[in-house]
RNA sequence: GAGGUUGUAGCUCAGUUGGUUAGAGCGUCGGAUUGUGGUUCCGAAGGUCGCGGGUUCGAGACCCGUCUUCCUCCCCA
């Protein structure tokens, strides 16, 4: 026997019925993103690597799967880079190209380079996968898929408002019981930088306090000591840990405690719109929830920034996204602010699997099988097989003319919903039996009233 | 990137202190059943024990390496 075939770690193949639920999410994600007035793009599945690296900070780079040179390009390799131990340069000269790791960037990048080409505000999704050289674990692949919606050019609340509409829309219609929309805002988060003191440390300040619901008062208190902060600057972060209650309280008790920071502030104020806004509006199935330590790693955002958890379910966020105002800036275009969204179809597929959300009738692939009696009847079915076909029905003809045992058999794995029997009896008199699968059911009708009934029933 | 964990038939798993020919259930295939499926009964096929090396008279079991699984960090969807 031959060496078993493997895939890599992190990566999965799709059996048809996987397939059939995962077209079901993307065509019930793209319809919202219609409605809303987004446009379908796609970009190349890898970029320069310089396009990459150096936006996700230094854990994002080292997540960045590389793309090896080949042929004669192989001996551009800096092996002085090699002999320093200058590992990520002597890398830089072996691979120009890397797998995409987000779609933001990648989109960012687009922007700037057909610019002349875009309306603004430019408003696109794009659904595709993404690969992260991450170490695998429930919930968290190497290979997987983004449904992103963005707007760039405009700074206007009105888009925030509407990514958490349609977050709240696309998860409701998915069926999930119930989720909480995240929001937080950078300028919030450089506003307790600022009253605390530490402007120049807000990445370390931020990531402990992003842990405080799971690490506790005395995690972060730690985590920040280990950081280097003094108990000073401690002594005024303390407070935040105990903001708590509805969203206005919170809102109330952070405009005091920002009192001093301008652009805490503003922050506070884009929030409160975002807020009002959607008090107004209402939500499905969504609860928008202020966590004012909600961090996030990405180093991009400016603004708002979003995270969804499903409730119910052990999973990380399912899905995040935020405003960045500076990212185009990277590629050379200045003054262009964006704000998106991204859906993790793979967690969002793992917990409707776990929750049982899939519709059932997503399992049948065929909806009619003609059972084979021999080659005269075949050559009749093939006919009545063309009518049903027109009809827009998933039909075929077995392919030979096996025990009817084995038909039904066959009937019964691929989850057919009905056969036709169309044996010498039956063709004598110019009938054909309809049996319905799930009752057992079995019925005499002629070709006219089956092709009738087959519009009816499907 | 750090630490732990897992791998035996298509799937889920047994396999004793190292000892003859590695087992079960489910699934698959064939038959009972030449025009009716899901049930039942009978039978069969299917394994380089993840891969490579080592210890040993002898390794599925012990040791090392490697890949993989799942988990905790890190980070993230």
């Amino acid at each position: 026997m031959a060496q078993k075939p493997a895939i890599p770690k992190g990566t999965r193949d799709f059996l048809p019925t996987e397939v059939a639920k995962r077209n079901f999410m993307f065509a019930t994600i793209k319809e919202v993103f219609r409605r809303y007035g987004y446009a379908p793009i796609e970009t190349p599945s890898f970029e320069l690597s310089s396009t990459l690296l150096g936006k996700y900070g230094e854990e994002g780079d080292r997540l960045i799967f590389r793309i090896l040179n080949s042929g004669e390009k192989m001996r551009k390799a800096d092996l002085d880079a090699l002999a320093q131990d200058n590992l990520p340069r002597f890398a830089n000269s072996l691979a120009e190209k890397a797998l995409r790791y987000d779609l933001t960037v990648p989109f960012a990048r687009f922007v700037v380079q057909h610019q002349n080409d875009l309306t603004f505000p430019f408003k696109r999704y794009q659904i595709q996968p993404v690969w992260r050289a991450d170490r695998p674990q429930h919930g968290r692949y190497q290979e997987f898929t983004q449904c992103d919606v963005d707007v760039v050019g405009s700074d206007a609340l009105m888009y925030e408002v509407e990514l958490v509409q349609i977050f709240d829309e696309v998860l409701s219609k998915l069926g999930l019981p119930g989720f909480s929309i995240q929001i937080n805002n950078r300028k919030i988060l450089s506003g307790i930088a600022e009253v605390c003191g530490e402007t120049a440390r807000i990445v370390d300040l931020t990531v402990a306090l992003d842990k405080l619901d799971k690490i506790g008062d005395e995690g972060v208190v730690t985590e920040l000591e280990q950081k280097g902060f003094t108990a000073e600057s401690i002594e005024k972060i303390k407070p935040l840990f105990h903001f708590e209650g509805t969203n206005e309280a919170k809102l109330n008790l952070m405009r005091a405690y920002l009192a001093e920071s301008e652009i805490g502030l503003k922050g506070l104020d884009e929030l409160s719109e975002v807020f009002a806004q959607i008090n107004e509006l209402g939500l499905q199935r969504g609860e928008l929830i202020f966590d004012l330590t909600l961090a996030r790693g990405l180093n991009y955002y400016t603004g708002a920034i979003f995270e969804v958890k499903a409730q119910g379910v052990k999973m990380g966020s399912i899905c995040g996204g935020g405003r960045y105002d500076d990212l185009t800036a990277l590629f050379g275009l200045k003054g262009l602010s964006g704000v998106g969204i991204s859906f993790g179809a793979d967690r969002i597929y793992d917990v409707m699997t776990e929750l049982s959300l899939f519709p059932k009738e997503l399992d049948r692939t065929l909806d009619i099988l003609f059972v084979n009696f021999g080659s005269e009847e075949a050559k009749y079915c093939m006919k009545l097989l063309r009518e049903v076909r027109n009809l827009g029905i998933a039909a075929e003809l077995y392919p030979n003319a096996a025990k009817m045992q084995k038909q039904f058999k066959y009937a019964n794995d691929r989850n057919v919903a009905y056969c036709v029997v169309i044996g010498a009896e039956e063709a004598a008199a110019g009938m054909l039996s309809f049996k319905n699968m799930e009752t057992g059911a079995q019925e005499q009708l002629s070709s006219a009233d089956f092709l009738t009934k087959c519009g009816q029933l499907f």
